[in-house]
DNA sequence: AATGCGTGCAACCGCAGTATT
DNA sequence: CAATACTGCGGTTGCACGCAT
């Protein structure tokens, strides 16, 4: 057997939220922080199933979410990072510090792509329209690259819109499987170097690489839970990079890393593992 | 004033990856 | 190890609002 289930979702309230709903959500994170999505509707006295109450918060109540119009500045990094990126919303949001993946998705649909189109740019392949098809996949984006390692020469993570350029081949395997659908390899490292050139002030080197097989070289226990944290959407790996800091979290409580290091010129950011 | 249409955005849905029992 | 729940993400939907007719 799993787990117990999830929430009750016959008791549940859908659609818009009230303002006592809101006050209550603030309230119980205020008390007692984010988490255990599970059980905080019922904690916090709310009819709402955990789902439902982490996208208002995350959307909507954070305190830390930078409300009103989107400048200039922020239209141009989400198309420089959308067409290295791909619809990786939350990559993207992470380098938009009080923006969320949501409002950044809405407004890429509502406002940004008829920019792009206005320029006579596709919105997908972020090439002139028309001239896409005959080096791209019509039906895919361009490069999602997902894989692609966030990486930073400087000391600390930095943020935009300072980002240094490094062009990554030390991570390959998850890279190939995604040029197998599309290309060769060096299709694929022609256009994003090509990319790279287009926007010079962008560092995506995003790869996320299959864990590094180091050895536990340390029975100290500090260092060897080190040695073990997740990063999103990634197994559990011994040692990788975190995202949070390389993707503009910043100081929020998003990113409790500790520690870098720097492996052949790469600095990794090391979390605990938190529990 | 009534209606229709377009727009913006909050919220929902379904899925994949991960954690837990 | 299998089964199942939890979390987070991207895509989509539906409603409220403003504007034009």
């Amino acid at each position: 057997m799993g787990r117990s289930p999830c929430c009750e979702k016959a008791h549940t309230n859908k659609g818009a939220w009230t303002k006592e709903e809101d006050q209550r959500l603030i309230n119980y994170i205020r008390a007692h922080g984010e988490g255990c999505w599970r059980s905080l509707p019922k904690s916090a006295g709310l009819l709402r199933c955990g789902k439902s109450c982490r996208l208002r918060w995350i959307n909507y109540l954070r305190p830390d979410l930078k409300r009103g119009n989107f400048t200039d500045e922020e239209d141009e990094l989400i198309i420089k990072l959308h067409s290295l990126l791909g619809n990786k919303w939350s990559l993207i949001a992470g380098r938009l510090p009080g923006r969320t993946d949501n409002e950044i998705k809405n407004y890429w649909n509502t406002h940004i792509k008829r920019k792009l189109l206005s320029r006579g740019l596709d919105p997908q392949t972020h090439r002139p329209v028309g001239a896409s098809a005959t080096t791209t996949n019509p039906t895919t984006p361009t490069t999602p690259y997902s894989d692609v390692v966030l990486s930073s020469s400087s000391p600390t993570p930095a943020f935009p819109p300072e980002m240094i350029i490094m062009n990554s081949n030390h991570n390959s395997s998850k890279v190939e499987e995604t040029q197998s659908n599309s290309g060769t390899t060096e299709d694929h490292q022609q256009e994003q170097s090509s990319q790279y050139r287009q926007y010079p002030e962008l560092n995506l080197d995003l790869s996320i690489s299959l864990p590094f097989q180091t050895e536990p070289t340390s029975t100290n226990t500090a260092e060897s839970k080190q040695q073990q944290f997740r990063v999103s959407k990634q197994p559990v790996i011994a040692q990788a990079i975190c995202l949070c800091c390389r993707l503009g979290f910043q100081s929020s409580q998003a990113c409790n890393c500790q520690t870098t290091m720097i492996t052949n010129g790469v600095h990794r950011y090391y979390s605990p593992l938190d529990s």
